[in-house]
DNA sequence: CTGAAAGCGCTTACAG
DNA sequence: CTGAAAGCGCTTACAG
């Protein structure tokens, strides 16, 4: 039923090589000879049949996107990766198929040993992962949106921590702050101490501080919104004295905002609040609107794709590409307290 | 490099197709060939071929979910369907691939051409959808998230609007609410008459107002929540006297919910907000955290897949699964203010 | 520039 | 219960 090379064939009179050399553009073909193939292409609506031509070429064309999704329920900034991914590799001439597992190593190469990707890409990299290791051993090309501890030689794309934690801070001095409290995902989390986007934010936030002559102070929220709702509370015990805070993602900002307006901090007026890694989806969705640095997702799904596709072709590992966020005001921040020209 | 077939052949000392056999459970095979066989593959660390096998068996356990994703950027909602589809597809050893192209039929069929899928769920369907008919024709397998006007004869999974209309209605009817607008994307919005979700909501909230005795109102609000922000003054030309607004869809209600504060009102004090099709992580970041009828989204994207597979296994069109949401009270929603025994 | 032929790694009638 | 063989629809050296 489904026209074949071999029908294009007869009807140009050719053999099945010389459609395949025009339809891959794989060799120097007549003049005369490609037109009547094209002509009988166009006439049978002839199109190749994408598992023959990846069983044959070993090139399926198919790339896939590896997502824990029971350990770090995607928001809204999570799945401007994925869906950029999705149409870079499109854009590319790839599929991209979404493998919902688990962190960890055995699910992933029994998925790798059937042969069906070219190359896999994986988000949430913890600092030591084995599905890393995993992929080096058997040689599959991939690429990742983080790092690892030690990422040298890896193919990765990620968010410039340090320059986003420097335009968040920035920002808030601008406006006078001084008392300045990070907050993130619980210490008790597990493996919070393994994922990097914390990590790394808390660490760029404490080194900028201390250059800065201020006095670093973090919060650990609890994982999801909810907790961070209940964070609040801790939030007026560690730092009574804090005119901002800077929150490490999306989720905990708007649970924190909800935690201290219900206990009658008003935003910004008492207190600031500050999202990075955030998506301008969420920012908006807030009540007041958050100030965000807001995360460079699309870019980098469509980075890391690009880093895969220039390994498939066969260069070399890409270098890595760090992005930061771009500062976008709301109304989740203002002038310090003690700045204020009239007090509430 | 990689075992094939071939090798454990060699190793088991019995053909390929008797391998083939016993990997597939597809005929009876003596005990003891049966073990030396899983032996050798054992030994060798055998995994089949996904896409040899798919080429010599003409199915590639390959599905593909269709989204528009330039029309209808992906809430959290929108999100939950696609990843229980992509869990659903894995556990009965399917990939699932994100195909994000136009609401139209051209692309999908030319991806369809590549003979890559078995069959295609379809988000966001229209209720006159080119992509439905286009797929009909070809024969290839399809279901349905959403479903056509005439969705006679599809496999089709969807919100029973009728049922998550009344459970909103109970809802905020049983807190005193008689005086209740329905608020959803722009009638100004292009293709906003042929969007099932709204007009099926919309209509179902008419014929239950008029069967409770009340007066339906419905605020068009513009695509997104910043519009919906805009359109809370527009609320109160239109019901001044309005208790409650009852939303489509969560980013409008929180849009809306931000509007109506910014302009003074108390939620839920002065006015109730509640959303349908809504996820629970938005509604928790709201604040006041939003009530809702929660999407059910997770069901039915495994049901979409479900439906697809078992055509995919030989069996008729499976009948409509229809799933309502379900109430979720939370801080948006209270009494009616004529009740309230104190008045502010 | 073009073709005959082998081969990608499986599945599946068909025989026995 | 097991095997020899054809075939899925392409690509790719190899020859000419």
């Amino acid at each position: 039923m489904p026209v074949t090379m071999r029908d294009v064939a007869e009807r140009a009179g050719v053999s099945i090589a010389t459609v395949s050399f025009v339809v891959n553009n794989s060799k120097p073909v007549s003049a005369k000879t490609r037109e009547r193939i094209e002509q009988a292409m166009l006439e049978l609506g002839f199109q190749p049949n994408f598992v023959a031509r990846a069983l044959a070429s070993r090139r399926t064309h198919i790339i896939a996107l590896a997502y824990p999704a029971q350990e770090h329920p995607l928001d809204r900034s999570g799945l401007e990766f994925v869906l950029s991914a999705a149409r870079r590799a499109k854009a590319s001439h790839h599929h991209l198929v979404i493998w919902p597992i688990a962190n960890e190593a055995d699910e992933l190469m029994a998925l790798v040993g059937q042969r069906l990707v070219d190359g896999v890409v994986l988000m949430e990299v913890q600092l030591d992962d084995a599905r890393v290791d995993a992929l080096q051993a058997c040689g599959l090309p991939f690429a990742l949106i983080g790092r690892t501890r030690d990422p040298e030689g890896l193919a990765y794309v990620d968010i410039d921590f340090d320059a986003t934690m420097e335009a968040a801070l920035d920002h808030l001095q601008g406006l006078g702050h001084r008392n300045i409290v990070f907050a993130c995902g619980s210490s008790d989390e597990p493996g919070y101490r393994l994922y990097g986007p914390f990590v790394r934010q808390e660490s760029a936030y404490r080194r900028l501080m201390e250059e800065r002559g201020l006095t670093p102070r973090i919060l650990y929220t609890g994982p999801d919104a909810q907790a961070a709702t209940q964070a609040a509370v801790d939030l007026e015990a560690l730092a009574p004295e804090a005119t901002a805070v800077l929150v490490g993602g999306e989720q905990i900002a708007s649970g924190l905002m909800a935690g201290l307006r219900r206990r009658g901090r008003r935003i910004p007026e008492d207190i600031s609040v500050m999202s990075t890694v955030a998506s301008r989806a969420t920012a908006a969705t807030c009540f007041p609107t958050l100030s965000i640095v807001a995360s460079p997702g699309v870019e980098l799904g469509r980075l890391a794709v690009d880093a895969l596709l220039t390994q498939l072709a066969g260069g070399p590992i890409p270098p890595p590409e760090l992005r930061a966020g771009v500062v976008e005001p709301a109304e989740s921040t203002g002038p310090a307290p003690d700045r204020q020209p009239e007090p509430a």
